[in-house]
DNA sequence: CCTAAGTAGTTGAAAATTCAAGTAAAGTGG
DNA sequence: CCACTTTACTTGAATTTTCAACTACTTAGG
């Protein structure tokens, strides 16, 4: 027999739903914020990954991990951020199925100029209006819940 | 002059961190679950504020308020919902302009049977880990967030 | 070696979302 | 009552994302 559900009481629910809208209101202001420079958090994300990495470059795969984005995805993106001269592939030596996606100074130069206004935007969207405390609660409760979930649902296994 | 980036200190990373990452890989597992019943968060939203709506109908406008949709964005959607016999749309008497979106007993039984298992992904992915304390962190910081960000930003004002 | 299975990445079509108009009805000020 | 602006919503095209192959290379086992 089925079980009844266990419906959130006014508590959960009230952490539950006030997550979820800051969430997407402040993601809809971040990507509003971002779009003066022509990119998308994920884009972003993309570009600020290479940015960090040896040589400003890296394997697709890899960067589609660290990006958590399908590799379907960023085979996509990287087509036309190719296309707009911020990144160019590069095949690996060693493995002859492997691409680099390479940043190029263009490139560097987009997100270079990008990134001080996002920080911003990060502070006035978000961190402002966290002590210090709060930032200490919010990286202990999100790292708990990454980990839980890492065991649950990885992603790209289905 | 230009001042110079205001760069985010490690905690501050750390906080910005946990948080982008969990919500990523907490709302994939979340659409993941909700995949079963043939729905996306957006979806299941749209439901969900309808059944609760007095005679399951609402204006496309409030929906799509309530529900932070782009009007456009509500409308397909409201088009593929009618098309799979969820929805009808009725006009609205006193302002000719207007619709409402009605939920028919299909749409509703849909989103009742996969309520129960939303609410325990939601539970499963998120809540278990959660503290009551953390709870009511959560709520308070989140709402804070939202607060701060209504005054700054406003969804569809662009 | 040879084969089977797995990995890296791309591709094109389908589906979803955004974007820029467009239509029609309301409201507003004179 | 007449322009003018705003509101409510839809639409079609463009862009983005997902989905399901598909190619080519690598790895593992016998």
């Amino acid at each position: 027999m089925a079980k009844q559900p266990n419906w959130l009481n006014p508590r959960e629910m009230k952490a539950w739903r006030s997550y979820i809208i800051a969430s997407r209101r402040l993601l809809d202001a971040l990507d509003f914020d971002l779009d003066q420079h022509d990119l998308s958090m994920a884009d972003y994300e993309v570009l600020a990954l290479l940015s960090d990495a040896p040589e400003r470059k890296m394997r697709m795969s890899e960067l589609a991990q660290l990006a958590m984005l399908s590799k379907s995805r960023l085979s996509h993106r990287i087509k036309v951020m190719e296309g707009v001269g911020w990144i160019k592939r590069e095949a690996c030596p060693n493995d002859k199925r492997g691409y680099f996606a390479v940043m190029t100074d263009k490139g560097f130069k987009a997100i270079a100029k990008a990134a001080p206004d996002h920080v911003e935007s990060v502070r006035s969207r978000l961190l402002d209006h966290l002590t210090v405390k709060d930032q200490e609660d919010v990286t202990r409760i999100f790292d708990r819940v990454t980990n839980k979930l890492r065991g649950q649902y990885i992603a790209e296994e289905k």
